[in-house]
DNA sequence: CTAACATTTTTCCAACTGGTCAAAATTCTT
DNA sequence: AAGAATTTTGACCAGTTGGAAAAATGTTAG
């Protein structure tokens, strides 16, 4: 597990409005868009970057225009310049996040083996929460705020997909190759436990202490869960348990 | 698991100021402290669930006076009558929450047989995200905000116990007890499983979706949790893998 | 080089923020 | 019931917030 540490929060592009400002970012009616030009590609670019830093920490509503101006190394009104709306940076960040989120379950292949699709899939999960520690927290913020600004995303997409995987799972387990549990809350637990380490990074840092709590902290967390996963995905007859 | 729905975030009374204004928690120096009165009590109890409804949804910064003062039914002065500071009642919440949470992992006895003291800690901490998902949420908050007001707590008290309860379960382990593996992963584990329920609540409920979403989820993670942590746990040869 | 466009800065605003203060209203004690 | 203490209210404040407007400065295609 190497890690990549990759930019660019967004690379797709958007429209941009007529003569003053840029335009929201649903290119509706006929508004003929221009291309960005490079210093607003560069800009939104650092924007989306300073506001990822900043939302990720506070929250929506925690989060001022002005902190993420200077994160961004900019004036407000000029951050404003590129971004209208406050609202409109956020979301953004969001629904660029959905996608990259969701990629690693999506890549789960029913006609692979179980066992090495899950095990890479923890693993892909685990290498997110390292690699993308503030788009884990900017999500989980979302979520503890009731996700108010993609509660349909979740109940549709998120939704449909999850639906998908657990068949998926079910399958395996018809097919005995994995035990038979409840697909919905494995899948519940891969997140819980991967998102852990981006989200609750203060407490197990402080907890492991300087000792454990470095680097190699996502290698251990990686032999662990694989560890609970796989025996606990073990078809077999219970062991007697005192 | 029948919901208990406690109330009273907290019960421990704080001393009093002279005349005016209620002083800070802390008693310090000789201030003589009146015992509260019945109205102090009372709304202090009333400001800090209404606190508790707001600071857990949107953070320390998110949240604010005027808000919890709507929610407690009572003006803002009003409530600044009682609690001086913002961060006074933030303060409160957490730290009477802290010894709340780490009561089940307390106890958690070396003296018992490992499993059921296992597997009764998973229960308690799912009964508590089921009971208290905004005490659960609060804390998720703090975490995510880097911790700021309470990162020496968890730096000493948290990693103390947790420090004690890794050896407890590495006895375990020496006598053959259960399987293994990195006893504070083992716990960070847990707590991301179980915390799971409460702090990403909406997502758990859309995507199980209104069948499935309802009271029962909490009984279907139970048996989930139990069945992954249990035999994932259990001593025994690694099972051949295709 | 220069007009047309893009970008940045300056100034400003109304609403909101945490918090103060004195006066008014209520409750408690005797 | 009266006086003292407590509780509540309304008016107010200085700093912050999201954002608007326009003037000033840069950039670039022809």
């Amino acid at each position: 597990m190497g890690p990549p540490k990759v930019k660019n929060v967004e690379s797709a592009v958007m429209a941009k409005g007529e003569a003053k400002p840029i335009a929201a970012t649903t290119a509706k009616s006929g508004a003929k868009s221009r291309p960005l030009t490079r210093i607003q590609r560069e800009k939104q670019d650092i924007i989306l970057e300073a506001a990822l830093d900043v939302f990720s920490m506070h929250g929506f509503r925690g989060s001022t225009i002005d902190q993420i101006a200077e994160v961004a190394g900019m004036s407000k009104p000029n951050l404003l310049y590129y971004f209208p709306r406050k609202e409109e940076i956020h979301r953004r960040l969001i629904s660029a996040l959905l996608v990259t989120w969701l990629a690693p379950l999506r890549e789960m292949d029913a006609a692979g083996d179980p066992f090495p699709e899950i095990r890479s899939y923890i693993r892909r999960k685990l290498e997110m929460a390292r690699d993308f520690p503030r788009e884990s927290r900017l999500f989980a913020n979302e979520m503890l705020q009731g996700a108010p600004r993609i509660i349909e995303m979740i109940e549709v997409d998120l939704k449909n997909l999850v639906d998908e995987k657990a068949d998926v799972l079910l399958t395996w387990m018809d097919q005995g190759k994995i035990a038979r549990t409840d697909p919905y809350h494995l899948i519940f637990s891969i997140w819980a436990t991967t998102q852990h380490y981006a989200d609750f990074d203060v407490q197990v840092r402080a907890v492991l202490g300087p000792a454990r709590g470095g680097e190699g902290r996502f290698e251990d967390a990686a032999r662990y869960l694989e560890h609970l996963f796989l025996y606990g995905l073990t078809p077999r007859q219970p062991v007697t348990v005192k």
